[in-house]
DNA sequence: TCGTTATATCTGACATGTCAGATAAACAGT
DNA sequence: ACTGTTTATCTGACATGTCAGATATAACGA
């Protein structure tokens, strides 16, 4: 389609996004490990759990994480193995399975979600000015409508 | 030291840039294996040994790419048995190890680098307007000199 | 109903990332 | 030289992520 090249700038901007979080989510992932002993895979998918209600359909966590259903079939493996979660086979549905939290993975959460705010206020707001709060948002919204665009259609050019 | 809270739209910029720069590094990932069939830390560690010079001290190569040692040393093992790196004792420190591209190390970074630049232009580049670039350019300065200096010193507040 | 296709999830193999600790060489002070 | 410490790297155990393919159910058409 487009045959433009990367200019040097870009290229730089590029390294230093990917650079910058990495650097970012290994240190937000050591510190929920730390304050709450869980990874930030385990906290995503009880958070995702948590704000349906309690209770959802894989296909639907999954999708509403972005994450592949394999991904998250090995995440909630763990998660069961660590008695977080239940699973059970849809009423409606024998195909799908029905995630649920248990009392001790509602009490993970409990227990995570306020460290976990706190390390996003320290190592990601408290670096930026309300206008580069802005300005990284749009520029983030840009990225997201791009990708979702790209990943829909062809995988190459 | 700041109690600061983290506002909503604070959260939700913070939970975009996680979610985008996933899909795009899974993104960008995928088709650099099907490109070159390389992972993308695979093609990190060759291009920083090719930006050395060819071979460099396993140490040197940890902080450049900024990984930790053991990290490295389970990359370098991988690849090693791919047959794309070597590792040798060095000279003047008997502890420290000296990385080296063989043939087939050079070949596969040389046939990396084109695929994976034009993957950066079409999944990162193509998505931002000039001024856009720029301000997420500052953004991520800002959030990586903030990075930086908070993991140097305390691990907690 | 039967056979085919689509959907939802899981599994196994393997690459990757993290952590704790092992190993060994260099160094510093005595 | 001896001893303790620091430095550079590696290893093993385990959690995570990706891919290909298995399994089972649902949905659809003849």
């Amino acid at each position: 389609m487009s045959d433009k090249q990367l200019s040097s700038d870009e290229l730089a901007v590029w390294q230093r996004l990917q650079t910058v979080t990495e650097s970012l989510r290994r240190e937000v992932g050591r510190g929920l490990r730390a304050d709450a002993d869980l990874s930030e895979s385990e906290f995503t998918v009880l958070a995702h759990v948590v704000t349906a209600g309690g209770s959802i359909r894989a296909g639907e966590c999954a999708r509403s994480i972005g994450w592949d259903s394999s991904r998250l079939a090995h995440q909630l493996g763990r998660l069961e193995r660590r008695g977080l979660v239940d699973r059970t086979t849809d009423a409606t549905d024998a195909r799908s399975s029905v995630v649920s939290l248990t009392e001790a993975g509602r009490a993970a959460h409990r227990r995570a979600v306020g460290p976990h705010l706190r390390a996003a206020q320290r190592w990601f707001a408290a670096a930026l000015a309300p206008h580069q709060l802005q300005d990284l948002d749009l520029a983030l919204r840009a990225l997201e409508s791009h990708v979702q665009h790209l990943s829909q259609e062809g995988p190459s050019s």
